[in-house]
DNA sequence: TTGTATGCGTTATCAG
DNA sequence: CTGATAACGCATACAA
């Protein structure tokens, strides 16, 4: 380590900088020239035996470490993916997975959050990046307005691209919600509320679409859809938007912060949950597990599609054939405890 | 546009391949040399007026997007950050507001998320990312066992930096446990216990033993004291701890998450809270303001310790001084619905 | 099996 | 005010 140190010190005028060793380092040290080393460092077979020992000393000695810089100005492939978030909350498990995916097929993986939500403005932002040519190539977890950059690819996860998604998975998130409001109904509930997220993700149009197939199907009246940002404020909003003698008995939000904000306005409205008021979530975040009442919440495998999602993209940049999709864990409906058979219309059946 | 893609495409072979135009292109087109572009570029008033104009038609027709990798090369400084990660869940809000900062000064941020939390690991994860030469710096949100790399700055963020923190800041989470005790203790709390968090992370350690010294200044029964990980599941094993006849009327935990579980675990076990029991968490989570009921927590402002710590390292890059620090908002404690005067030691007072 | 020469796109030095 | 020329560190045809 110190002949390492000291090797790097070289003295610029009165003051030592430090220098990192280079290629051609190396190859002065063990005796042979730089592109032996080079070749040794891709794990080119033809490297003589005693030069390969020579090389892995000076390699060893020096501390040296190739510079991706270089490499990628030569290469014209930088080895770093970035991933465009419209905010940081949100998508963290399918980022988290699209990460760690990322890194297991070695590449480093940039964050950009843009400040502007707008698909439009991250869509010139993810060109932008691609632009400067630091990264080869953008995930967004977003709708983009753009599907190939110069230079550069850019994918968009499962999740929110409509164009990649085979004509079943398409309609999961829908089907499941279907099921969602067939589960309710079969509790006896008949008359729903939906409160939606915002309606620029195709994730909440499906979730809404499925709601009100469902509610025409069976005969259920729902009594509104609120729309707004993925909040617990926008729950509470949509239920103080109710009347005091709604008939509403469960409340079906699109997502687990949604529906804690639904809850919360619930109570404090003086309506139990779940005996005046089932409300259901989506996403199953760890959190509300252990909320009190547990909420009721569809169980999605985010991680999938965010690893899927980077698999495709980072195919995409290495010019191979688009992945097989991946199986993703079913999605399945957790009933706990926000969820019970409606008080008003046993009470109405049975004795009044 | 058009002619913008046009200038793109050569020809190779029988196929057609996008080249994205360079100092040079831009200079032919103009009629000048390529490093009149490049001060140009920079900015350098030393270009003629005429000369400007033309250069400036020729980057817009051509599209021309200056490659940063090339320019990293020659100036080695990538102009993009790096922030190491134990995990993803967490430090959300101390990273969200560190990416921001960085973008404000111009800096593009790298993600990395280590797959162990060893300190060790991570600082060796650090010097790599350091030593690959692609970022100018790292910013840790977890303790490390360096503090510069090679080429390199390495720098940790204030909440968990023991060196940098002034008497006064290193002793916040500290003062502000023994605060909140002070107030449990107001309220007619007399037996308490403590769920900690891991201890390896600095500030877990302080708020235990803030939490031991005001129990121990005001005469105060601690039950004990629970270590775990930043889980919910902690606090629920933490309560199941607790013999069914304790005496314990104030649970103090470290993180909401922590506490969130508590809260579970303790309505399942039949205490209600906050009548049999008060609970407190800390961090100021958005959802667990919509908890029932809400959970009363400490208020922190994780923007400024991350915001601060960026601007700390890009200083410490950049060569310029160590910046002032930040006035953060005052840590505040939040008293919300989980926190009652103890039924017990009502009672006992009053009547019994 | 190994060495020589060249270029990636930019910035920097030094002439003109 | 501008232009030729040389790096930056690496990879890769091509020659030895």
């Amino acid at each position: 380590m110190s002949a390492w140190i000291g090797a790097w010190v070289s003295i610029v005028g009165h003051m030592s900088v430090k220098r990192r060793p280079t290629l051609h380092d190396v190859a002065a040290l063990a005796g042979v020239s730089h592109q032996t080393v080079s070749r040794f460092l891709r794990g080119d077979p033809t490297v003589g035996a005693d030069t390969l020992g020579r090389i892995k000393a000076a390699v060893d000695e020096l501390g040296y470490r190739p510079n991706l810089t270089a490499r990628a100005m030569r290469t014209r492939s930088s080895g770093v993916v970035a991933i465009i978030l419209p905010g940081w909350t949100g998508p963290e498990r399918t980022v988290n997975a699209a990460c760690a995916e990322a890194q297991s097929l070695g590449y480093q993986v940039e964050i950009v959050i843009g400040v502007d939500e707008d698909p439009v403005a991250l869509s010139r932002l993810a060109t932008d990046i691609l632009a400067r040519g630091q990264v080869d190539g953008v995930l967004s977890v977003t709708p983009l307005t753009i599907k190939t950059g110069d230079g550069g690819v850019v994918v968009q996860t499962d999740e929110f691209d409509h164009r990649l998604r085979s004509v079943e998975a398409v309609a999961a998130d829908e089907i499941t919600m279907e099921d969602l409001v067939d589960r309710l109904a079969a509790m006896g509930h008949r008359d729903l509320f939906h409160v939606a997220g915002p309606q620029d993700w195709w994730s909440a149009q499906l979730r809404r679409s499925g709601y009100l197939k469902a509610c025409d199907r069976l005969g259920i009246r729902s009594h509104g859809v609120f729309d707004g940002p993925w909040d617990p404020e926008t729950g509470v909003e949509a239920v103080r938007s109710l009347p005091d003698d709604t008939p509403v008995t469960a409340v079906v939000a699109a997502s687990d912060h949604l529906a804690v904000g639904v809850v919360h306005a619930a109570v404090h409205r003086g309506w139990a949950v779940p005996e005046d008021l089932s409300v259901t979530g989506w996403d199953d975040i760890t959190l509300v597990r252990y909320g009190t009442p547990a909420l009721s919440t569809v169980r999605v495998d985010r991680e999938t599609s965010g690893r899927h999602g980077m698999r495709r993209l980072i195919a995409a940049i290495r010019g191979e054939a688009e992945p097989d999709p991946m199986a993703a864990a079913p999605t399945e409906i957790a009933f706990r405890e926000t969820t019970v058979p409606p008080r008003k219309n046993a009470v109405i059946g049975q004795e009044d």
